[in-house]
RNA sequence: GGGCCCGUGGCGCAGAAUGGAUAGCGCACCGGCCUUCUAAGUCGGGGGUCGUGGGUUCAAGUCCCACCGGGCCCGCCA
């Protein structure tokens, strides 16, 4: 077990001994306040109408420290504070032993306990390349599977693949019958010319009527599976995935599976849901009024929906709508369904693991579904739907916690970013993205231009490197740009991006903890004595405690961040680190240092290399060992 | 009309499920630091009534209420 937990539990124990019943300990936020610090004292004076610091010093008092291992003193500080000031040597060797032994793996935890969770992100339309919104959900998504697999639970990743809608429709409707090309302009990706043509097509059917009625018999031909126009369709949808997929995995994303829309039909899985929920009499036809015909799930007696009135699930032609297809999607990924899909393999994701993907044809099984709980990266703009269905599932006999509408605000445009794409934005200061409209920034031409910029940086601090060296980097320090440009972020607030600003390598970036990382392999690099964390000097300096701290402190982190999927903590700790660990480097020499002092120092990098390489592994972030 | 979210120095953000000790950081601006482990770094300076008003508390940026400002959702679209 790591030390700092260990240390934590120590003074536990303590306070407990000393009579307080559920110590309340927290790491101090400054030195000044010692290593860890507890408030019970304000609890129990409040009980016992005594003053705060006199039932502090008492406590301490009762404390004993003779037979502590990580401990060495305590003080009641301010109005009754107690802290307590760790034995450092002693911490310091059990933290970095362990950093320097596990690497990569350091901090991880079980919490998870080997629980199967599936995380669904992306999904993207695939009638176009991905833009800088879309990004945001493959970084959140990606980094949560990641952060999940550091606490020991089991993570498959699902990309839901909605390859039946009207989207679609416009977009075969520009190449059978608008005379589009099915291949894009020499040097343009197929996915970024279809976003752009879907575009066009779009703007051209609101001004004509004769186009709509095109579209919307094509969106009654793609209803059928083995129709001319459904086969064209596949062939589109692949294509623009395997597009999509390379823009996902250039900024580090897996996934396991793909599962398309039109076979959460095919497979069945709507019409066993619909059964039950009909059975449960939470399905009904409307007989009048504007949705006369439709069958209506019953939302009358829930808690905040039932004021805006029940939800279509059949329309009157009797073809299912999105919340539809989504109970029966839902329900099979907490397993409360028989029926299964069949897969095909469709590619390998660059770390050489399987991508499988629906298909009526298809030969594989696998067992995606059933799983302990199941979150789903989606835009708050879909929070009702969301809620719709989880309320369903809870109809249905599931523990409706299992369901996670994982939300997040959308990206828009800077009024700079808009003024680019010949947008008058007025008065307002952004604008919100739209494939249909044409107003977005796609993920790839961002990553080159980053890219572009961090070569030329490259280059100037190492003429001797290769094209192939600088391109390889410059793409590293793009993807950590980005990356953590995204995941700093909180969830719950909207992005206005702004090329500039998302370019940037210097400051709270991405980069930084790069370079912070650089900077340490090349001290590791030049040591000519091994690291060794078993001799520290006897007083250590406040920086070396710093450094050791906030290594120490990983674990907690990755326990918190799961419980709370919070991403942005992973970023916000890497930040912290990289940031100490610069201090550190200004401040204490390692490789100048007497030598007992310079072994003890270099296990200290060591170890400070395994922790950010583990977090920048939770955050999706690439390290360079050279900048 | 009903519901959800946001509001911290000029700009962009952090303040960690459980309120705690002088509110942190980046950008921008001014001024230092490269014969010493990469200056994509670092140190110092100016700049904040944490939207407003109440309330709870020994203690509120953090909790409660109201209001103001901004965004989103309430389709037989997905």
């Amino acid at each position: 077990m790591a030390g700092l937990r260990k240390l934590l539990e120590e003074v536990g124990r303590l306070l407990t001994y000393a009579g307080v019943g559920q110590p309340k300990v927290s790491l101090a936020k400054d030195a000044r306040f010692g290593d860890v610090t507890s408030s019970d004292a304000f609890d129990l004076a409040k009980k016992t109408g005594k003053k705060p610091i006199e039932v502090a010093k008492e406590l301490v008092e009762r404390m004993d420290l003779s037979r502590t291992v990580y401990v060495e003193r305590v003080e009641v500080a301010g109005a009754g504070y107690i802290n307590f000031h760790a034995r450092w040597p002693r911490l310091a060797v059990d933290i970095l032993t362990e950093a320097c032994e596990k690497g990569r793996s350091y901090g991880e935890t079980s919490m998870g306990g080997g629980q199967y969770v599936l995380v669904e992100h992306t999904s993207v339309n695939p009638n176009k390349a991905l833009h800088i919104g879309h990004a945001r959900n493959v970084c959140l998504g990606d980094s949560l599977a990641r952060l999940l697999k550091k606490n020991g639970y089991r993570v498959a990743v699902a990309n839901y693949i909605d390859d039946s809608g009207v989207q679609m429709a416009e977009l075969l409707l520009a190449f059978k019958h608008l005379g589009y090309s099915m291949e894009p302009p020499s040097g343009e990706k197929f996915d970024e010319y279809c976003g752009r043509v879907y575009t066009e097509v779009s703007k051209r059917i609101e001004a004509d009527p004769q186009l709509e009625n095109m579209r919307r018999q094509l969106a009654a031909q793609l209803e059928d599976p083995y129709s001319e126009t459904s086969q064209l369709n596949r062939l589109v949808v692949e294509r623009v995935l395997m597009e999509q997929l390379r823009t996902c995995w250039r900024l580090g994303a897996r996934y396991d599976v793909l599962n398309k829309e039109s076979d959460i039909l095919f497979f069945d899985l709507w019409s066993e849901v619909f059964k039950r929920l009909r059975e449960m009499g939470l399905l009904y036809v409307a007989e009048d009024g504007p949705k006369k015909g439709c069958w209506l799930f019953d939302l009358s007696s829930h808690p905040k929906l039932s004021k805006e009135g029940d939800e279509v699930v059949v329309k009157s032609d009797g073809s299912t709508t999105y919340v539809a297809r989504d109970f029966g999607y839902a329900a099979w990924k907490l397993g409360l369904l028989d029926k299964d899909f069949r897969y095909k393999l469709l590619a390998k994701n660059p770390d050489g693991s399987p991508v499988y993907i629906t298909d009526r044809g298809g030969a594989e099984t696998h067992k995606y579904g059933n799983a302990s709980f199941t979150i789903n990266v989606v835009d708050v703009r879909q929070k009702r739907p969301q809620e719709i269905v989880r309320y369903a599932l809870e109809k249905l006999g599931a523990d409706p916690s299992r369901y996670i509408h994982y939300a997040y605000e959308v990206v828009s445009l800077s009024k700079a970013d808009a003024e680019k794409l010949n947008l008058n934005i007025g008065e307002r200061g952004f604008v919100h993205m739209s494939g249909r409209g044409g107003i977005y920034v796609n993920v790839d031409p961002l990553l080159n231009y980053v890219k572009q910029k961090a070569a030329e940086g490259a280059r100037q601090r190492h003429p001797d490197w290769s094209d192939n060296r600088v391109s390889d980097v410059a793409e590293k320090i793009a993807v950590a740009a980005i990356r953590y440009f995204l995941i700093r972020a909180d969830p719950d607030k909207m992005i206005v991006f702004d090329s500039e600003e998302a370019s940037d390598i210097e400051g709270d970036t991405g980069p930084y903890i790069q370079y912070a990382y650089a900077r340490a392999t090349r001290i590791l690099e030049k040591a000519d004595s091994q690291p060794n964390p078993h001799n520290p000097p006897p007083t250590l300096d406040t920086k070396e405690i710093s450094l050791i701290k906030e290594i120490g402190i990983l674990p907690l982190v990755y326990e918190e961040a799961a419980r709370n999927l919070s991403v942005k903590r992973i970023a916000t700790y890497l930040r912290e680190l990289a940031f100490i660990f610069n201090d550190f480097y200004e401040n204490c020499p390692v490789l100048s240092a007497e030598e007992n002092v310079k072994v003890f120092r270099l296990a200290l990098v060591e170890a400070f290399r395994s922790a950010v390489s583990s977090a920048a592994e939770a955050a999706g972030i690439p390290l360079v060992e050279e900048m």
